[in-house]
DNA sequence: GCCCGATCACAAAT
DNA sequence: CATTTGTGATCGGG
């Protein structure tokens, strides 16, 4: 059994894999998945750690509007909330079951490394948001500069910033860490989808971006938002096998993998006087006759070879064995280590692929043979480096699932929504003998059981039609500040004070991309056994950051009445509220990366209008199964919308980063201020938490 | 409505 | 500075 309490050294240096994959496959590492050290060690000493998710304790990330908070309207008796909720139940097939607020299951193998050094480069204990903002807990209105919102996006010159000044440090430019690598691949994704997010709304052909990933990868290239520059053999420190990225510049600004469209990377060693260079890593990606089909062996094809000339002619030629054909032939002889990355389409959003680190192989051999096109091709076998933690393979076998191929191991319940979801939830047990959770009644949305009333009217837009980013008619779009919270594939643009969905009286169908949160589940999900934390949820989808996950569905519960019951006694375990203090944490891009006035909100800081607590302990969906985590992979939103002419708060949960599939989705809880702030011995419900990660708090809830 | 191929506009390393 | 590398978005046809 895994030592619960703080991380376990021998195994950190032992470098054992990455991801809870261990019902499934045996192999598999049992280690954590977030924030842990590289599997081959490789740490550079000197540099400070850095988290993008610490935060002073008393910060605060949500804060009430206290204006209208006024409301506490008697309680009606009609559970006719605003959602007439399907109700559809589930009985559990045995009762009895486990918690899921349970104390986390693993030790995070996070570096413990000296902090505090005072270089004006990363430091954990500096704000992450760098030189500019220091961020403190935060007074409402304080931070909200009136600036210019109003959706213009011409006025946003892009990338010609010259003030930015990068706070990662020259060192870490060379060498990364765990840490850097997150925080580049969020800075990263946050511009390109604020890229996407002004495209969104100019007119079409008006010297639009069309590929807002090589404009951000640009961005974060020339800025020094990248790490890992130092090219190299082997692992790349920070990068972890399972990895999952979704474009080719995200690997370019992480050091995976630097050319950002060839698919063999190779190095000339200095000093080496043949001057051969030698294989770095690969992807495969299709666009070749590769042979995929084995886990484990990959037959790679050579570069070059399809000449793609201008004049609309593709000419098929004889590869020559140059460039990365060589490299990968010096690589053959010499016996060393080649990162591979496999690309794959990605289901859920159409047109776009996913690419997984699969760890390191060893060509075996090479030879030439004519492809199907008629030119002379070369091929090399890659062998997978045995011990290293599953990774591709978990692709492929989750897709003979889908494809019912091969059934689940220890599939309890295929679907334990009944329907009430659009995407089916499986319940899975493969650790014990458990055999599903507690009863509770399925809830697919919220649940007001009483009135509540805002002193703002609630008005829905007059959109017939989807609404669309830059119309500035939209009354809702207005609401968000003149900017589509959305990107056209449903991904959250950058965290908000409140984002403002379309509502019931708006006439703008389902399908509107305003109404992200409102339409349920949409990745593959599943509910599983967790070692030592009762029962979990994750993923069979791969999930980019940004993307919605589900809300916190339950019966909203009246504040003086939450606090009766706990003076009773009765431990709600499976309770949202937003009155607890949870850690600020950045998760939009870098002030500076993008030439804007005021690019997101600098302070990523909630602005709502009532403190709302949801309990889901009779009734809920599947985020009642999500754990906690000091080192989440899931953030909370809150979202609003309007039903019968009132607006209502939901809670949506967004990714953080790009999750690996059958990774377990975790979020943090926060923490009561009631029984004193901080206050561990409280009368109160905190729990210990034993992530161990470095960033524990050491107790949530 | 969906899948496939054609087309096009791009970035980094050398 | 030109060349070498293929991708990711979009659009039209089957």
């Amino acid at each position: 059994m895994e030592p619960l309490n703080g991380i376990d050294k021998s195994r950190v240096l032992d470098v054992k894999p990455l991801r809870t994959l261990t019902p499934v496959f045996p192999t598999g590492a049992q280690a954590p998945n977030f924030g842990c050290m590289p599997p081959f060690g490789h740490t550079p000493n000197g540099f400070s750690p850095f988290f993008p998710f610490s935060a002073p304790p008393q910060a605060q990330a949500t804060q009430h509007s206290p204006d209208l908070n006024h409301v506490n309207p008697p309680a009606m008796q009609t559970p006719a909330g605003p959602m007439p909720a399907p109700l559809r139940s589930y009985r559990a097939p045995n009762p009895s079951g486990g918690l899921p607020h349970d104390f986390p299951e693993e030790s995070n193998g996070d570096r413990e490394s000296s902090m505090g050094d005072e270089d004006g480069y990363f430091d954990g204990h500096k704000d992450v948001a760098g030189s500019s903002s220091s961020r403190k807990k935060t007074t409402r209105g304080s931070y909200r500069k009136k600036v210019r919102r109003n959706g213009d996006a011409d006025a946003v010159v892009l990338g010609s910033s010259v003030n930015f000044v990068s706070v990662i440090s020259p060192a870490q430019l060379e060498d990364g860490n765990r840490d850097l690598v997150n925080y580049v691949l969020m800075n990263f994704d946050a511009i390109r989808r604020r890229i996407c997010q002004i495209e969104d709304t100019k007119e079409k052909n008006t010297d639009s971006i069309k590929r807002a990933d090589l404009k951000a990868g640009n961005i974060a290239m020339t800025k020094k938002v990248r790490t890992n520059m130092r090219r190299r053999i082997g692992p790349v420190p920070g990068v972890e096998i399972g990895d999952i990225f979704f474009f080719r510049m995200e690997m370019c600004v992480v050091g995976l993998h630097a050319p950002s469209m060839a698919g063999i990377d190779y190095m000339t060693l200095r000093g080496d006087l043949e001057k051969d260079p030698i294989a770095l890593s690969i992807v495969s990606s299709g666009g070749y006759e590769d042979d995929t089909d084995s886990s484990d062996v990959l037959i790679y094809s050579g570069q070059g070879g399809i000449t793609n000339s201008k004049d609309k002619q593709v000419a098929v030629t004889d590869q020559k064995l140059e460039r990365g054909n060589l490299a990968l032939e010096r690589s053959l002889q010499r016996g060393n280590e080649v990162r591979v990355i496999r690309g794959l389409k990605d289901d859920t959003t159409p047109n776009s692929k996913v690419y997984i680190y699969d760890g390191l192989y060893k060509i075996q051999e090479s030879w030439t043979e004519r492809g199907k096109s008629g030119g002379n091709m070369f091929k090399y076998k890659l062998v997978r480096v045995s011990g290293q933690p599953d990774a591709f393979s978990v692709l492929q076998t989750i897709r003979k699932w889908k494809d019912g191929f091969s059934s689940r191991a220890g599939l309890v319940l295929p679907d334990l929504t009944s329907g009430s979801e659009r995407i089916p939830v499986s319940l899975v047990n493969e650790v014990d003998n458990e055999k599903g959770p507690a009863y509770f009644t399925y809830l697919p949305s919220l649940k007001y059981s009483k009135s509540f009333t805002l002193t703002q009217p609630s008005l829905g837009c007059k959109c017939r039609n989807a609404c669309l980013p830059g119309d500035m008619n939209c009354s809702c779009i207005q609401k968000n500040e003149g900017e589509f919270p959305y990107t056209g594939n449903g991904i959250l643009v950058s965290r908000k004070q409140l984002v403002y969905e379309c509502g019931a009286s708006c006439p703008c169908p389902p399908n509107c991309k305003n109404r992200v949160s409102q339409s349920g589940v949409k990745v593959r999900l599943e509910v599983f056994r967790t070692k030592d934390r009762g029962w979990g949820l994750r993923s069979w989808d791969p999930i980019r950051a940004g993307a919605f996950i589900c809300e916190y569905a339950g019966e909203v519960i009246d504040e003086a009445k939450f606090k009766n019951k706990g003076d009773e006694g009765e431990i709600d375990e499976y309770v949202f509220d937003t009155r607890r203090n949870f850690d600020s944490f950045k998760w939009n891009y870098e002030p500076g990366l993008l030439d804007e006035e005021s690019p997101n909100d600098s302070v990523e800081a909630y602005s709502i209008p009532y403190p709302l607590i949801i309990s889901a302990k009779n009734a809920g969906n599947v985020s009642r199964f999500i754990n906690h985590s000091c080192s989440p992979n899931v953030f909370w939103q809150p979202v609003l919308y309007e039903q019968n002419n009132q607006s209502f708060l939901h809670i949506g949960f967004f990714a953080i980063r790009h999750i690996p599939p059958l990774t377990e989705l975790t979020y943090d809880y926060g923490v009561s201020m009631s029984g004193g702030a901080g206050n561990n011995n409280g009368p109160h419900r905190k729990k210990k938490c034993l992530c161990g990660s470095s960033k524990c708090r050491g107790y949530f809830g």
